[in-house]
DNA sequence: CGTCGAATACTCGGATCCGAGTGATAGGAG
DNA sequence: CTCCTATCACTCGGATCCGAGTATTCGACG
């Protein structure tokens, strides 16, 4: 419908090394480490496998370019990066194009909620429970971490804002858990004949 | 951490077909007509090739089986698959573990996010007005189709759960747009000098 | 001074994904 | 009766992804 421009790299982790490459030339290795390092592994998928083949595709559209491939000691060479005029440009171009236009998003909380049938009021119940714990528990974590950078006042809020939209977005899941335990508990959401429940299923998934 | 077992098949759209079946038996090509029709490609990305590699992936796994191959007319043949006794199984498990145990998600709105920045104040408050926009619409949207279909009668709510879930977390990623946009404006939210910001980054972008 | 574990830096190949393509037929327009 | 389009049902191969593996080196500790 409303399909987006084909990119000639899509795998957001190109992103985030054009990102890093924005501060200052690095290896594959470092950004890794740097992107582990502040955290940013819990908005991209950062895997070494991936990172590589990231970094040629990168380079391969010239968005990119080795600078230079160095030996420190005895360790085995590394290749350094430096952006390109045209990775720049292409950078802001693709965080606005990310912003602008919502792409579809399949998070398997939602595929598994369609069948939330197939657990039976206790089994979804059970299983809805333990995930609001979890929840909890993570938001809590990201909430503390945001609170004690924005604290130590190095980092300007700028660049510590998706952590406030990831804890916005538990907590609206947290709140519909809840509110959804609560209706099937209080017989607002029932379950028909028909549905495909099995009562041993709390039995069966352990 | 706390890493969710390795699943033989996890491509959710595994888990769709394998609720497709436990309605009745049904070849892929049927699979990708109903789960449209019911607007299911909503939670599960439904494309062609990965079907036909999922529903191969099922009966490997020995979830699923082929029932029969039959011709219609001189259609191409089609292969009718059914469920087994440890596919019922696995789906109920697959099912009660995606809901209690959050799996990592990357959501790409997420990762530009993270260099919101790279924008500018006023690219960043252009960029988030549309996406605002959009959002409204796909999630004014959703609501009316669920109203419709809850209000027709034949579906009964456990079966649109899944929307109401959509709706909500629609609606807290809008009202943390919002937010942003006025604390933005307000000069809550301010780009310090070092930020990699180009105030033609909107002329750019476009 | 030897050795054991952690860190450094990257490669490799299998698994998965997916869109474009294939080819046949049914149904309708003229 | 012929053509043309839509539907049916699936295949194929390139692109991508990613975890496990490799090989070296540094540092700590006994």
């Amino acid at each position: 419908m409303d399909s987006s421009i084909r990119r000639k790299v899509s795998n957001p982790l190109g992103l985030a090394v054009l990102g890093l490459l924005m501060e200052a030339p690095a290896h594959p290795h470092a950004m890794a480490a740097t992107l582990r390092e502040r955290g940013m592994d819990r908005a991209f998928k950062v895997t070494t496998g991936s990172l590589y083949d990231v970094v040629r595709a990168l380079e391969r559209a010239g968005w990119i370019e080795a600078q230079e491939t160095i030996r420190v000691g005895g360790r085995p060479e590394r290749t350094v990066y430096q952006y390109t005029e045209l990775g720049r440009e292409e950078f802001t171009r693709w965080v606005d194009e990310l912003i602008r236009v919502p792409a579809d998003e399949y998070p398997k909380f939602l595929s598994a909620v369609s069948y939330l049938g197939a657990l039976g009021p206790d089994g979804a119940v059970a299983a809805l429970r333990e995930r609001a714990g979890r929840v909890r528990a993570s938001m809590e974590e990201t909430r503390q971490a945001h609170r004690e950078v924005l604290e130590a006042g190095e980092v300007p809020r700028l660049f510590v804002v998706e952590a406030e939209y990831a804890v916005r977005m538990e907590e609206a899941e947290l709140a519909w858990i809840e509110e959804i335990v609560d209706d099937i508990e209080a017989g607002r959401l029932t379950w028909p004949e028909s549905a495909i429940s099995r009562d041993d299923a709390t039995e069966e998934a352990r």
